[in-house]
DNA sequence: GCCAATAATCATCAACTGATGAATAAATTC
DNA sequence: GAATTTATTCATCAGTTGATGATTATTGGC
C-alpha cells in the first residue's frame, strides 16, 4: 500500500506569466528584511529566508549571488525612498522658513519623514529602521555601510543647519549630529528597553510621543554646543 | 623516514599548580570579549574563541555550558565594575553639590567613569563598550539583557536627576534618558562613522573631545524637555 | 597514601551552512 | 517554429557548527 507521504510536487522551470504571483525578488527581500532586522547578518541563514519566502535557496543566489549581496540589497531598497523624503523635507522647510530658519525647524524637517513612516505601524518599515539601528552600532563594517548609504543626506542636513547656525565650528556640528544619530537609531531599534525601564510609563512603539520630544531635545543640545556661548551657565561659587 | 609533522603534543589533565599560567577562565573571557564585541553573538564561533584563548573548545563548555552562557558571562564581568563606579560617582556629586545640584552635574558624574575608562585607551574596555552598544540596539533580546544588567544604576541616575528637576514628569524624564542612552552607546560603538562623515574633523577615538561635549549637549536637552516651559522659544510671527 | 573532585584535552557527532551545477519549463527573440 | 534567454527547483557538496562523553593528569581532603 502506497501511502502518499511524498512531499508536495512543486512546479519547476520558469513560472507562467499568467500566474499573478508577487514578484519573487521582492518577496525574498521582504523575508530577508524581516529576518535580518531581528537577528542581524550573522543570526540569519539563507535557508530561513528562503523558507519564509517559500522559494528554493538557489533562487536567492540566482538574484543576489551571496548572502552579503542579499543583505546589501535589503539595506539599499528603502534607503533610496527615505533619503529622498528627508532631503525634500529639509529643502521645503529651508525654502518656507527663509531668514526665520531655526535649528529645531531643520531637525524637525529631517526627522518627520522617518517618524511618520514609523508611526503608520507598517511592520516592514519598523523592521527596516531596526536594521539601520543595528548597522549603525556594528563595528568593523557598520560605519562603512552607514556612510555609503546615508552620508549624502546627512551632508544635506548639515548644510541646512549651517544656515541656522552662522559661524558654527565644524567640529561642534559633527559631534552634535553624532549624538542625534545615536538617539534616533536607538529609538528606532524598538528593543523594548524603555518600556521595561519606565515600567510602562513610556512605550517604545509610541512614535507620536517621540515625535513631540525628539526635535526639541536634540535642537537644544545643538544650540548649546554650536552657538557662541551667549547662554553660558553661571557657576555658583 | 619519519618526518615530524605530528602536531605539538599538548599536556592533558589538570595543570600543575606551579604553572604560572593565567587563569584559564579569564583568558577565555578576554578572548570571547574580543570576538563578541567585533562581530556580535552570532558572528562568532566557539572555535574562534577557543583558538584565541589557546584552549580546547570543550573547556569553554566546561566553564560556561553554552555559547550563550559564555556571552552572558562576558557581558556581566565588567558591568559590575562600571556600575559601581557610576553609582559612586553620582552619590559623590549629589553629596558635594547639595542644593546647588544641576542636571549637567548629575549627567557629567554619570558619564565620567565611562568616558575616563574609554580615554585610557585600554582596548579591552573599548571592546566591552562596543559590545554594550550592539546589545543596546539588538531587538528580541537586547532590551531584556540591557535591563537586567543596567536598570539598577539607571534608576539611581534618574533619582538623582529628579532632585535637580523638581516636579518633573516621569514621561519626560524617561524619554530624555532614552535619548542619552542612544547618544552614549553610539559614541562607544566606535564604528568610525563620524570620522568618515566629517572627513577627519572628528575622531571617534577622541574621548576627551566627547567628554567635553556630551554632558552639556544632553543636559541641555533634558532641561528643555523636563523643565516647566520657562524658556519657551518665542515664535517669530 | 588512597580517593574523590577538579581541570584540562581528545575524538567525534549529527545537524547545519553557503554555495553551485544540472535539470526543467516558460517566455522572448528572430 | 527553432533557438536563446530567463526563472525556477533539485540534488548535493565540502566545510563548519555547538556540543558531549571518554580520557588523562593533578590537587586536596581525610
Amino acid at each position: 500500500m502506497k501511502v502518499s507521504t511524498k512531499r508536495r510536487k512543486v512546479r519547476r522551470g520558469r513560472p507562467l506569466k499568467t500566474d499573478a504571483a508577487p514578484d519573487m525578488r521582492e518577496r525574498i527581500l521582504d523575508a530577508a528584511e524581516d529576518h535580518f532586522s531581528r537577528h542581524g547578518f550573522w543570526g540569519v541563514t539563507v535557508r530561513e529566508v528562503a523558507q519564509e519566502a517559500k522559494v528554493d535557496t538557489a533562487l536567492l543566489h540566482y538574484y543576489f549571488n551571496t548572502k552579503r549581496g542579499l543583505f546589501d540589497a535589503v539595506f539599499e531598497r528603502r534607503a533610496e525612498i527615505i533619503n529622498k523624503e528627508r532631503s525634500d523635507s529639509i529643502d521645503a522647510y529651508v525654502k518656507s522658513a527663509g531668514s526665520a530658519i531655526t535649528v529645531e525647524g531643520v531637525i524637525d524637517a529631517f526627522l518627520q519623514p522617518i517618524l511618520q513612516r514609523a508611526a503608520t505601524g507598517d511592520q516592514r518599515w519598523h523592521n527596516y529602521f531596526a536594521l539601520i539601528a543595528q548597522v549603525n552600532n556594528t563595528p568593523v563594517w557598520g560605519g562603512e555601510t552607514m556612510g555609503r548609504t546615508f552620508d549624502n543626506v546627512i551632508h544635506h542636513l548639515i548644510d541646512a543647519l549651517r544656515k541656522a547656525l552662522p559661524d558654527v565650528s565644524e567640529e561642534e556640528l559633527y559631534w552634535s549630529y553624532h549624538f542625534l544619530s545615536g538617539a534616533l537609531t536607538l529609538t528606532l531599534s524598538q528593543t523594548g528597553r524603555i518600556d521595561r525601564l519606565s515600567e510602562g510609563v513610556c512605550k517604545s512603539s509610541d512614535f507620536e510621543a517621540i515625535g513631540r520630544r525628539m526635535a526639541p531635545f536634540i535642537a537644544s543640545g545643538f544650540e548649546r554646543l554650536c552657538k557662541p556661548q551667549t547662554a553660558k551657565r553661571k557657576k555658583i561659587p
